[in-house]
DNA sequence: TTTATGGCTGTCA
DNA sequence: ATGACAGCCATAA
């Protein structure tokens, strides 16, 4: 692997692992943040590389549409749900995360538990 | 080298 | 609401 592509994974790793617990990120957003716009995909990649201990919360990167992503081992996204939920973040009816709440944002907009209907 | 494929996203029907 | 299409670019073969 070239040592870029490292380099990018590390930035990406480093965006994610500053996802508070019960927040969730998008891909891309992740992306952005880690100053690689629109290579959301990418995002994708490096977690997929990713090592079990390595300590990267990847369950909490979700795709733009507030989903799990299905991954080519079947029943992972199921294991992503459960991590998910376990922390906090309850998937809505179909399946889905409410990205307008859970979504984390890095400038403090956070959104208040008691404010919440 | 070129090709095919993806843990995506935004736009349009 | 869902589904198809086209960009984007690192990996694998």
């Amino acid at each position: 692997m070239a040592e870029s592509a490292q380099r990018s994974y590390e930035r990406i790793y480093a965006i994610v692992r500053r996802i508070p617990r019960g927040r969730v990120a998008t891909y891309g957003q992740v992306a952005t943040l880690a100053g690689l716009p629109g290579h959301a995909r990418q995002v994708g990649y490096a977690l997929h590389a990713l090592s079990e201990g390595s300590g990267v919360p990847w369950h909490r990167v979700i795709n733009a549409q507030g989903r799990v992503s299905p991954r080519a081992a079947p029943g992972w996204d199921d294991v992503q749900r459960q991590l998910l939920e376990r922390e906090g973040v309850f998937l809505g009816h179909s399946g889905r995360v409410s990205l307008e709440r859970y979504r984390w944002n890095p400038r403090t907009r956070r959104i208040s538990p008691a404010l919440a209907p």
